[in-house]
DNA sequence: TTAGGGTTAG
């Protein structure tokens, strides 16, 4: 029996705390005042526990753990907790404890957060045993129901088991034909996606903008715009959608007219502007962005100092980083979080501090595998390539498996280090270790890394061999090594295969070219030139391919 | 009795 019934003095304590130290002092008033069993009081100390400090998980289940025998509102309460901030193994062992020894019965409250956590990692076995569960207690007639099961099938790129769900339901809201509708954008059926967002009976803010997102992820910022333009009311999320897509366009001018038209701007949108700059090599308009920003009293969160951190790191500017690390000194910045880490370590390798990048790296209280990447390329762009090496190991042995960005880096340094057997013996771990196949990146690398330690064959044969549509990047990669190594022959045979697949790219006939002039084949470059006039193709002095697309 | 769940942006 509760000693006191929802004390509304302690109620009213509680509504007005922010701070874990309110929290810690209303808890000692509940203790004080045995209000401990209190459900009612105590699903409210909860509530307002997760508000105050979201990931701490401990505090609330403490709490949670001294009632004796909680009721099926505090077990969904600390459920949901659990699902939004504890590792899905954690979910699972909540949700046993409550089922074997709760002495309550899971409702339709229970099941949609720990569907929801399934879905954020697409652990698709786990979901399909909770949606069996909840068959099971008889509440997926629900619409909350319903809709997390969509979203969740829909994320897990099953959209099969989505439609099944969709078609089986009674009742549907916008929620649930919204989260059907992504999940044919995540599947790239605009067709389907544009029918649903057509017919269904009732939208709302998040219908719209998963809509504009869909056609901006699509690349038809035309159509998100006009989308955008029909919007009833367009918040702080639509106009950031489409920041984000002009950004990654690489149209800045369209991104920060549209940034200069919301009315009411969040973190989230000046971090998209600033983000976009750095994106499309813009790094001072970025620290620009940052200081209109700071100009206007707002305190910018970790994502925006990872933003100016890469700003930084482009610029190369020693005295900004060290601005930097003292600012997020000052404030209450974990510098310790992953991303915020590996952006220090990039940016102090590239600010060419690499003495305060490995004293950040080491200190790190666990190194993952985004932050062991910065450290590896710091070293390759520092000449260190054998260390490079050396750490790609002490990352494996540390059991940080490298993904296919991370074996690009690697490979990426064997090469300018002109480390050979080593590149190849990262090449066959990738292969018959991780069992991945290389990207086209990868063969680029390779090329690249045996092309210029001059086993222009070898590459050659590789690059042969290669399962996939060649790769321009590949075989321009091997071009210019039949250059540095004077094969006539093999440089035409390389340079025939890259007019067919790039025609437009002027580089390759000057490559050749220069080929020619080289072996003293001077009729040969005057045909070549003759070619390039009749295609009408310049090359631009100083400019590559690259350069002169993105001008165009 | 009061309280608890699902979709959209960096």
């Amino acid at each position: 029996m509760p000693l006191c019934h929802s004390s509304p003095a302690i109620l009213s304590l509680l509504k007005t705390s922010k701070t874990l130290r309110d929290l810690n002092q209303v808890h000692a008033h509940i203790i004080r005042r045995g209000c401990e069993q209190d459900h009612y009081l105590i699903a409210q100390f909860l509530t307002i526990c997760t508000a105050a400090e979201p990931t701490n998980v401990c505090y609330p289940t403490a709490a949670f753990n001294a009632v004796i025998s909680p009721n099926i509102y505090l077990w969904n309460i600390l459920m949901k907790i659990h699902c939004e901030n504890a590792p899905l193994s954690g979910c699972f062992s909540l949700f046993r404890r409550m089922r074997e020894g709760g002495n309550v019965v899971p409702d339709k409250y229970t099941f949609p957060s720990l569907i929801k956590a399934c879905s954020s990692v697409s652990a698709l076995r786990d979901g399909r045993v909770v949606h069996a569960a909840a068959v099971r207690c008889g509440t997926e007639g629900d619409v909350f129901m319903g809709s997390s099961l969509i979203d969740f099938y829909g994320k897990c790129r099953e959209i099969e088991s989505a439609w099944k769900v969709f078609d089986g339901m009674d009742v549907r809201n916008e929620v649930s034909w919204t989260a059907m509708m992504v999940g044919c954008l995540d599947c790239g059926d605009m067709d389907a996606a544009r029918k649903m967002f057509d017919e269904m009976p009732k939208k709302n803010d998040a219908t719209w903008n998963a809509m504009i997102k869909g056609l901006v992820k699509s690349g038809d910022l035309v159509t998100a715009k006009k989308v955008f333009n029909e919007m009833p009311v367009r918040d702080a999320v639509s106009f950031t959608t489409l920041i984000g897509g002009y950004a990654k366009a690489g149209d800045m001018a369209a991104a920060r007219f549209m940034f200069d038209q919301m009315p009411s701007k969040d973190l989230v949108s000046w971090s998209a502007l600033m983000s976009g700059y750095v994106q499309n090599g813009k790094p001072g308009e970025a620290v620009k962005v940052f200081g209109e920003m700071r100009a206007m009293n707002l305190k910018p969160d970790e994502f925006i100092l990872v933003s100016l951190m890469s700003a930084c790191a482009q610029l190369g500017s020693s005295e900004l980083a060290r601005w930097i690390e003292s600012y997020m000194h000052e404030g209450p910045y974990d510098t310790t979080r992953p991303h915020v880490a590996a952006a220090l370590v990039d940016m102090n390798t590239k600010c060419g501090d690499m003495a305060r990048a490995t004293k950040l790296f080491e200190e790190m209280p666990q190194r993952d595998l985004v932050s062991y990447c910065s450290m590896i390329q710091g070293l390759c762009i520092h000449g260190r390539g054998a260390e490079a090496v050396s750490l790609f190991y002490r990352m494996i042995d540390e059991g940080v498996r490298p993904d296919g960005v991370a074996f690009t880096v690697i490979l990426t340094t064997c090469s300018h280090a002109g480390l050979v057997d080593e590149g190849c013996r990262v090449f066959d771990l990738m292969t018959d270790k991780y069992f991945m196949s290389p990207s086209p990146d990868h063969y680029a690398c390779m090329v690249n890394l045996l092309g210029k330690s001059g086993r222009v064959k070898a590459a050659y044969e590789l690059i042969q061999s290669v399962p996939m549509d060649s790769h321009a990047g590949a075989w321009g990669a091997l071009l210019g090594a039949c250059r540095s190594h004077s094969d006539v022959e093999l440089g035409e045979m390389v340079a025939k295969k890259l007019f067919e697949v790039e025609p437009q790219n002027a580089g390759n006939y000057v490559l050749l070219s220069n080929i020619y002039a080289e072996a003293d084949r001077w009729l040969n470059v005057s045909d070549l030139r003759e070619r390039m006039s009749e295609k009408g193709l310049q090359k631009v002095p100083g400019c590559s391919y690259l350069d002169s697309t993105t001008l165009a």
